[in-house]
DNA sequence: CAGCTACACATAGCTTCCCTACACATGAGC
DNA sequence: GCTCATGTGTAGGGAAGCTATGTGTAGCTG
């Protein structure tokens, strides 16, 4: 998967894996690849910024415990960050059927 | 739609917009407006740059004429260009695929 | 004729988000 | 001690969008 595709919707993605649950950094990057069939591999360079900017953005917030001897972050969505992912979930619909239709003669794929 | 979701995406977008057809700079423009329902209007600084460099990759070439007084540059697709959309056309799908299986949860979308 | 709109092209420079590279730490197992 | 797994951090580079800016021609209107 090209950065350049992935460039805008990472925000989303880690907003939608943490709908629901709290989960640490590294937590999050496992879950991004095994949710994703292990084509989301991304990097702690590429997930930490993330998380750094939507914990400033007020989306996500987080708390510093103790385990097993290591520190660890835990984040978890906020409800401004869960209206954020809401409407995440309606750009992309919206862009997918944008460009979905756009590129659309592609032979068997559909699009409903 | 943001411009950081778009990038990625144009190469595509203006390969499948050359499919099957020649078409000059500013009629792509137009066709990608109309194409899109109004949800692309892309400036000029966007467009020539990355047709530009769709034409350095050899996935496009082009011709100026001259149409009314007026030069025009006219691009079509080079076999190339052909087989890269075919190319941009199955990372769509997997693209789509792999960012909606984890967006997943947001109602009544539907992806097959 | 001047001004405006439409058509048609070009590009410099900025912003921003990814990635690479690099760094640190602890715990478990050999 | 060394390696791997777990867990975190960040500086800086690269590049593709966009803004801003510029050029030009044709046709219409006052």
């Amino acid at each position: 998967m090209k950065p350049d595709a992935l460039r805008g919707h990472l925000d989303a993605l880690l907003l939608a894996t943490l709908d629901g649950r709290q989960l640490h950094g590294y937590a999050i990057i496992e879950a991004l690849q095994q949710g994703s069939g292990g084509a989301l591999d991304l990097p702690t360079g590429t997930v930490y910024p993330a998380l750094r900017r939507l914990e400033r953005a007020g989306h996500v917030a987080s708390d510093w415990s103790t385990v097993g001897g290591r520190k660890r972050r835990t984040y978890r969505l906020t409800s401004a960050g869960r209206k954020a992912l809401h409407a995440e979930r309606a750009a992309w619909r919206e862009f997918t059927t944008v460009i979905g239709g756009v590129l659309g003669g592609g032979g068997t794929w559909a699009q409903t």
